[in-house]
DNA sequence: GTCAATGGATTGTCCGGACAATCGGACTAC
DNA sequence: GTAGTCCGATTGTCCGGACAATCCATTGAC
């Protein structure tokens, strides 16, 4: 039952890599089964030519990923999944176009404007100091959907509304060689008002999704501070929380 | 400026954890600034008599928390933070708690029920088979703020009214051994119906925030299935999510 | 039959070293 | 002055080994 794993050493990828994908491969297209024993490391080493901390790197971060776990005295066993795919900073844009639905965005405004306190305190820059203001309709199979207010930095990357039009903030970040990193989000839902009830043509008093989220790069420092609003009768948050013991 | 770093050899708490709560504690507490340097490892590891795959151990933690990062040829940096706090599988009554908001609970139901399509499928478990429903009324200064109703594997903890007056289900999951690792959820809104409207105190359509949350075991057994009702007027969620790259 | 002691298996922790990859600054050439 | 090159510093990867801690099953005692 010992499955097909080597390394190649000539390659630039390290090895840990290596073989850490190919035991995601096997555990994802079934060849590991849930709760099957992985086999000592030792011996798993062993047959790669390779040492245990070599292996051990690999296994940890799969153990990391929540695919396998490690018990002390018995092996490492693969999960009994459901979990399988890893949390994501969710972006509305990619999640409508997984899903199938078209998206399309409609800037509203993309303008400088001095940081309010609330946006000062979010992006950690001085108060009054000036800060793109992105505002965007999004929709999905030409039906609104949400309404995205997002501010930035200035300096980090160039908003041209026309590529905002085509794709994601998230995209556009990355492309511009951010790393994000983590987000803080607070989710809530309120009634909404006439002006909004016309936008997303509903009635006044509609049940509206609410998100405000601050995004972090790699170094910690705030790139992006958004107030969303979503129709609550067409979107709703997927999400996995993860636990650090 | 070199930091006072020790670590106690006769401990039974392993090194490179003592550092890296050491390091932790002193970035918490301000002696690290962030964006400043921790010093490259090598010498780090000579200071302390500590091997240098036991120094990265440590960092590589806190690396993982999100508190330093690495940079080759550089060194190694404090994030320039706000993002501190671990994201947490938040806890509705320990959030309420640390909230000073004294929260209570009512149990409206705790018994066996045959397991619905939709929670055996949440569950893994077989349709039809007997689960546990527990159905609570969270208040927070003796108002009712959420409406809670879980589905559990049987076998698992027992469930007793008398503790869950008392305490979140959380805790007594953690109680008996149970260690939680991830959940997926599911967050939305929608308007109160005129039984929830009398429920809340509040008018019919009035606004609610809904989760569906499923949480796993480090097994990656599914331990807990939820369906929540909050009042958006009393409640936001707060959380915080990270990118695997 | 039940409970406690023993032992094998496996992961957890730690060491010391070696070389490669990458970054950033200093230096040089133009 | 500007661009390219070199070099030191630092982290990234990898090795091989040693012993401790823990789990599980078997054995033994009562």
């Amino acid at each position: 039952m010992s499955l097909q794993l080597s390394v190649d050493r000539s390659s630039p990828v390290p090895l840990y890599f290596q073989l850490s994908q190919q035991l995601e491969a096997a555990i994802e297209c079934g060849t590991l089964t849930p709760g099957s024993l992985l086999g000592n490391e030792i011996d798993l080493a062993a047959r790669l030519g390779l040492s245990r901390p070599t292996v051990r790197q690999a296994i940890q971060s799969l153990v990391d990923k929540g695919l396998l776990v490690r018990r002390r005295g018995v092996g490492t066993q693969v999960v009994h999944s459901q979990v399988k795919r890893p949390l994501e900073l969710s972006s509305l844009y990619d999640d409508l176009e997984a899903a199938g639905q078209c998206p399309a965005t409609r800037v509203l405004g993309n303008t400088l404007v001095p940081a309010s306190a609330e946006v000062a305190a979010a992006l950690d820059v001085p108060e009054g100091s000036e800060v793109h203001r992105v505002e965007r309709l999004r929709l999905a199979h030409g039906e609104p959907m949400a309404y995205l207010c997002n501010y930035l930095p200035t300096g980090l990357l160039d908003l041209e509304t026309e590529r905002l039009e085509a794709t994601g903030l998230y995209r556009l970040m990355r492309a511009a060689g951010i790393t994000l990193h983590s987000a803080r989000q607070s989710v809530g839902a309120r009634a909404a008002t006439p002006a909004e009830g016309e936008r997303f043509g509903e009635s006044e008093g509609a049940p509206l999704l609410t998100m405000q989220r601050t995004t972090f790069d790699d170094t910690g420092r705030a790139v992006e501070f958004g107030t969303h609003t979503y129709r609550a009768s067409r979107y709703s948050f997927e999400f996995q929380l993860l636990v650090r013991p």
